[in-house]
DNA sequence: AACGTCATCGCAATCGTTTGCGTTAAGAAA
DNA sequence: TTTCTTAACGCAAACGATTGCGATGACGTT
C-alpha cells in the first residue's frame, strides 16, 4: 500500500513527538516512559517499520556485509564454498555478496571496485585463471578491507589464506596410483601461474620419486576442463610408451579423459587408472565411478569465512594465517584396487 | 596504509575548498573552474578516492542491489540460474545478494527480513519446499519491492513469474516414454505444494490419457532426492505390475533410481527407461546418459532479472507478465530408441 | 518561597554526498 | 562612476538513524 518505506520520521510526525524519541523508545530506552514506549511501538509494528540499513550503515559505518569474488559458479565446489560462507556469514547475521569473475581478469578488477564502494567489510577471493595482476586486491588491502585468499590463492599478500594442501593431496593421489600398480602415470595440470596449478604438480613429481618412477615431460600435458582432456588424451595415447595411469586436477577434466579414453576402448581402471581431483557430486555417477580427492569446499568456505569475521571484529591482529583444509582421497572405481 | 577511506570532505580539506566544489568537481560540472577541476581530479586519483555507495545510497534512495531467495546454490540448476542473474545484473550495474533459504521457511523469512533492512532495489525468490504461508513475501510487495518468482513460484501474488511449462515439460517427456514403447510408466513427483509439482504431475496424466494408457495412482510415488528414490523403486518394483517406465521430477532423483535399479540387475533402457528433468552438468556422466529435460537455469535468471531490472527502471507497469522459458527434451541413453 | 532532583523529551550534530540557492568579486556595459 | 552580468564558489538542507547534551516541568526538600 505504502509509497515507499517507512521511517522513524513518519512515526514521529504522526505521534507528534520527535524522531529522537522514537529512536530510543524502540531500543527501550530508560529515558523514556512505557506509555510513550507502548504507543511507538504499537504503530511501529502496524506501520511495518524497519530500520533503514542504509542510514545505519552509513552512521555506524558497518555495513554488515561482506563480498565474495569467485571464478564461476556454476562449478560443484565453488558452489559448496558459497553455502559453506553463506552459511556461516547467516549466523553472524552477514550478507553476502556474490561476484563472479567468469575467470576474466578485468571483471575481477571491476568487482573490487565495486566491492571498495559498497564498504564491504571484508572481502574472499579466488582469482581467476587470467589474474597476473594483483593492484586491484592490493588496493582492497590497502583500504584496510580484510582479505582472505581461498584456494586460488595470491602471493605477495600478508592477508588470510584457507587452502587445501595441494601437494599432499596431488603427492597421496599420485603414490595411491603407483601403489596401485601404475609404472606410467601422466598428470593433466591445471595453469601453472596458478599457485595450485604449481603445487599439484609439485606433489605429482615428488610422489614419483618417491615411489621409484622417473619423471617424464612429456607426460605433462596441461588441461583442465572436458575439452582440453580430449586433446590431452589424444596426445598421450599416441606417446611411444602411452601412461597407464591417470592424474587429473580437476574431476571434469578425469571426466573428459575417461571419456575420450572409452571412446578409444581403453578399459578403465584396467588399462588405464584415472584418478580426479575435488570430488564434486557428479564424481559418484559416472562408469566406473570417478577416484578422487575430496576438497571440502563447503568447509573452505565455512573455514575462510570465519577467519574474515574474526579479521573484522579484530582488526589490528596480527595478519597472515594460512588455514589448510583437510582432503581426503575417495577411493571408488576408476582406479585399480591394490 | 590509510585508516578507513578518503571522502571528499579529505579532498575539500586538503585543498582549501568546500566539499561541494569538489563534488561538483569531479563530475565536471560547468560551474567549476577548469583548474580546480584539475587539482581535484589529480588529488583524487592520488588519495584513490571512491565515493560511498552508502551514502550515495541513502541521498538516492536507490542501493543498485537486486537480492535473490534460492533453496540452495549447491545445485547445478540453481547456480545456473545465479549466474545468470549475475551476468545480466553486472552489465547493467547492479550487484547481487544471494540468500539461501536451504528449504527451511524460517530462514526464508530471516532473508526477506534482511533484504527489506537492506533496501533491495528488487527481489527474485524460487521458495523453499517447506514454505505455505507467504506473509514474508507479501510484506515485501507491499513495501513496493517488484517482486519476480522463478521456477518455484508462489500462488496468490500479481508478481512476474518466469517459469518453465512443467506441464507441457512432463507432458512431453512422458509422451517420449510412451513413443518409445513404455506401456506402465511411473512417477517419481516432487512435493505437491509447488507449483511445479502439481503441474509436471498433470502433463504427466494428460500424456498417459493421450497416449491411450491407464493412470493407475500405485505409479506415482513421492520423490525428490537421491536417497527417496531407493524407496520409490523397492516399493514400484514390487508391484503386481512394475513399470518399464520412469519419469522424474528432477534428475537426482532418476539417478537415484538408475542406481537402484541396477542395483537390482534391472538393465536400462531395456527393462526400464528412465527419463530425468533439469539435464544437470552431470546427466552427461551417467552409465548410461540420462535422458533428461533442459531446464535451461543461465537463461531463466537472465530473464528473470531482465524482468526485475525493467520493473524497477518502471515501477508503474502493469505488474504480472509470466514469461515461460523454453524446455527442451534431450534425449540420451536411459530411454529407448524408437 | 526558593532550590534541587528526576523523569521525559527535543535540539542539533553526525555519517558522506548532492544540489538549490545565495554570495563574491571581477569585468563589461552604461 | 555606477550598475549589470557572469564565472566560480560556499552554505545549508536533505537522506534516516543515533546520541550527547540541554531543556522543561512536576515534584519533593529545606
Amino acid at each position: 500500500m505504502k509509497g515507499s518505506q517507512v521511517t522513524i520520521k513518519d512515526i514521529a510526525r504522526e505521534l507528534g513527538i520527535s524522531a529522537s524519541t522514537v529512536s530510543r523508545a524502540l531500543k527501550d530506552h530508560p529515558d523514556i516512559s512505557v506509555e510513550t514506549k507502548r504507543m511507538v511501538n504499537d504503530l511501529a509494528k502496524k506501520l511495518r517499520y524497519k530500520p533503514n540499513a542504509v542510514a545505519l550503515s552509513l552512521k555506524s559505518s558497518r555495513t554488515n556485509t561482506i563480498g565474495v569474488i569467485i571464478p564461476e559458479i556454476v562449478h560443484y565446489f565453488f558452489s559448496s564454498v558459497i553455502s559453506g560462507v553463506e552459511d556461516v556469514a547467516y549466523d553472524a547475521g552477514y550478507n553476502v555478496m556474490i561476484f563472479q569473475s567468469n575467470e576474466k581478469y578485468e571483471r575481477e578488477v571491476t568487482n573490487a571496485q565495486a566491492l571498495l564502494a559498497n564498504r564491504t567489510e571484508g572481502v574472499m577471493v579466488s582469482v581467476s585463471k587470467e589474474t597476473h595482476n594483483f593492484e586491484h586486491l592490493h588496493m582492497l588491502e590497502d583500504s584496510n578491507i580484510p582479505l582472505v585468499f581461498f584456494d586460488r590463492i595470491a602471493t605477495g599478500f600478508t592477508s588470510d589464506k584457507v587452502v587445501i594442501d595441494d601437494h599432499k593431496a596431488a603427492y597421496t593421489a599420485t603414490q595411491h596410483l603407483i601403489k596401485t600398480g601404475c609404472k606410467r602415470i601422466a598428470h593433466l595440470a591445471a595453469p601453472q601461474n596458478l599457485a595450485i596449478g604449481e603445487k599439484r604438480l609439485e606433489g605429482y613429481k615428488d610422489a614419483l620419486r618417491d615411489g621409484g618412477l622417473p619423471y617424464k615431460e612429456e607426460y605433462v600435458y596441461p588441461a583442465d576442463s572436458v575439452e582440453l582432456a580430449e586433446n590431452a588424451i589424444e596426445y598421450l595415447m599416441h606417446l611411444p610408451e602411452p601412461p597407464d595411469g591417470l592424474f587429473a586436477n580437476n574431476d571434469l577434466t578425469a571426466i573428459g579423459a575417461m571419456k575420450a579414453l572409452q571412446r578409444r576402448e581403453y578399459r578403465i581402471p584396467e588399462d588405464v587408472s584415472v584418478m580426479g581431483f575435488s570430488a564434486g557430486r557428479f564424481s559418484d555417477f559416472t562408469t566406473p565411478k570417478l577416484s578422487s580427492v575430496d576438497q571440502h569446499g563447503y568447509e573452505m568456505g565455512a573455514e575462510a569465512t570465519r577467519i574474515l569475521l574474526e579479521r573484522i571484529a579484530n582488526p589490528d591482529y596480527s595478519y597472515g594465517e594460512t588455514k589448510v583444509i583437510d582432503t581426503n582421497l575417495v577411493i571408488r572405481e576408476s582406479t585399480r584396487t591394490l
